[in-house]
DNA sequence: TGCGATGGTGTCAACGTTATCAGAGGCATC
DNA sequence: GATGCCTCTGATAACGTTGACACCATCGCA
């Protein structure tokens, strides 16, 4: 019923405990006839470290933690799917975190981090925005990196994105195509971008000499179903608008829903465009204009920026990642 | 730079550390005046207990592994939901472990969970239904649940879906729509759902008096792109089909979008049905009609499965969950 | 009054690994 | 041939916690 330990594989290869570590570490200063020894006599026994032991004398759990709230599940997908991408072939093991709600939650999260046990984590928003987890996190001793934070930027390593850009881009893109009248479906209220994204749509606006009615912002979570129940109200209106700009795919995925529930066609009656470039944006009818956020970089940057800490490198500081248009044809001028 | 130990919180407090390990656990036998007395040192500390020392000494880490291939993005998310679901409140973790290919990598499996230190595993397809991967997990002593197996039910504790009644049920409908020109998606052929669900098509087109074509079955992996290659395949044909049956949703979606590329109206001139009532199925236009397999369910009851057996308690052997044939938008009678 | 049961507390060893140090022997250098 | 510096190996002490057990005081009951 015992485990077999690391002495027994030393007793069966006539070598002390200390030697099966040095050889099983691939540590120096052992000779070719005892490494092959005691390797013989690992698989024959079918030794397996104990990682618990390792980690209590080592300091080192090899876990590193993705945090992130509940937003949209296709954005959640890209990240873990970047963090693993830079996982492979590392020792490193992800543990996924996800909060209820950041904004509520803050006080405990490092602590439910810290009994992880992890070495690092990766912070999503609105985490990584928050600057009591930031602090405790220091305080804790975790490394962590952000993804797309927005304000002190320093504290941390940061992969940063200009949604403020981005979403200028995507307005002006639309009312260069001819339109006037004009709705947008906001974020959650507690994650940073929604007002990052919410002031780039303004500047268009602004640039463009359009005024923005209040009466056509919507509130919406960054989830399909808030999509669709703000795409409702907003065509329910009389003056209903000509084309929606929602800050994330799922909502804009929603969105559409509503125009088709009213048989609404798109994008001949109803530009729609979305935010993020996540995978929804690809398989819907027609396909989604948007905006790429390259999530799955950032989640590959920020493990990188963890594993280096942890490894004592020195990690990139901040990295800016580029944002594209992306036009597809969810978009179209106005119907005359 | 030390960690402030059990030993630091006992001597502040005037006690032995065994006694706040006690107060600390939640165990009988500390008096009223001690237990407040270790508490305040711990809180003044900043005490956290060092996991690997726990994990080393009790034998249990509190990770629980969620292993998957990766077939489509909505399946791992509502896997992922479920487990997560019935781990709230309690002390356990979630650790993702997502496999390339089981079937290339069955021997490797086990001893990445072993090296992964998991207290227990929950096994989704078609990791499930591999014998080598059961029987390594059972000579590592790891606790394990499965989801959807199709084979050797008795040799661990299973959550069962009936696959080939499914997809007889949603073959037969479509038939009963009035459909006699049927292409096939069929699924990753390493899954073992894939031929359960050919079986039932078939079945049904056998009471029904079909033939059932081979040159209308084509192949795909669960995956949108699949999907969409597929469906081009067997909408250039010149004897195209009145309908298709995909062995999944995220598949189902993929032949709209190449139905959609050639101008064929859904369900008009083209009826397209899934399998699984994810996500996708419900977020596209029109909304899939599809059969509902009760993933999360399946992974909520297969984590406490796992958790009952760390528990000492006996999980239940196996759970027969229910489909549901959904009726949506995107299948209707063939175009006169 | 005596005796077992129970409550509260402490001591010590164990969990399985690696860090630290010590030491033996070989080899080149002065 | 003494000196110092490598290479290889082993003994011992951590790492921080809990299990097993011992101990004393108190209590209930015959």
């Amino acid at each position: 019923m015992k485990r077999t330990t690391i002495v027994d594989v030393g007793r069966l290869a006539g070598v002390s405990a200390k030697t099966v570590s040095r050889v099983l570490n691939d540590e120096p200063h052992v000779s070719a006839a005892v490494k092959q020894r005691v390797r013989a006599a690992a698989d024959a026994l079918d030794y397996h470290p104990n990682v618990f032991a390792q980690a209590l004398v080592r300091r080192k759990s090899h876990m590193i933690g993705l945090v992130y709230e509940n937003p949209s599940p296709s954005y959640v997908v890209e990240l873990q799917k970047g963090v693993l991408e830079r996982l492979t072939n590392e020792r490193y093991r992800l543990v996924v975190i996800p909060i209820r709600s950041v904004q509520e939650n803050a006080a405990e999260v490092v602590g439910l981090l810290r009994s992880a046990a992890l070495d690092g984590v990766v912070l999503a928003p609105p985490a990584s925005d928050h600057p009591l987890i930031l602090s405790q996190l220091k305080e804790a001793r975790i490394r962590c990196a952000r993804i797309a934070p927005t304000r002190m930027i320093e504290a941390a390593p940061s992969n940063l994105v200009d949604d403020v850009a981005a979403a200028r881009e995507m307005a002006a893109y639309v009312i260069g195509l001819g339109h006037r009248e004009i709705a947008i479906i906001r974020g959650d209220p507690t994650h940073p971008s929604t007002e990052a994204r919410m002031l780039g749509y303004m500047q268009a606006f602004h640039q463009a000499g359009l005024e923005l009615r209040f009466d056509r912002i919507e509130p919406g979570m960054f989830t399909f179903d808030s999509g669709l129940a703000a795409g409702r109200n907003i065509l329910a209106r009389a003056d209903r608008p000509t084309a929606i700009l929602a800050q994330n795919d799922d909502m804009a995925v929603g969105a559409m829903m509503a125009a088709r529930e009213i048989g609404l066609s798109i994008p001949e009656r109803l530009s729609v465009v979305g935010f993020d470039d996540s995978e929804v944006s690809r398989i819907t009818w027609p396909r989604l204009t948007t905006v790429r956020q390259p999530v799955f970089e950032m989640a590959v940057a920020a493990t990188e920026m963890v594993i280096a800490q942890l490894e004592d490198r020195e990690p990139l500081a901040r990295v800016l990642h580029s944002h594209t248009l992306l036009v597809r044809e969810s978009a179209a001028p106005p119907h005359a």
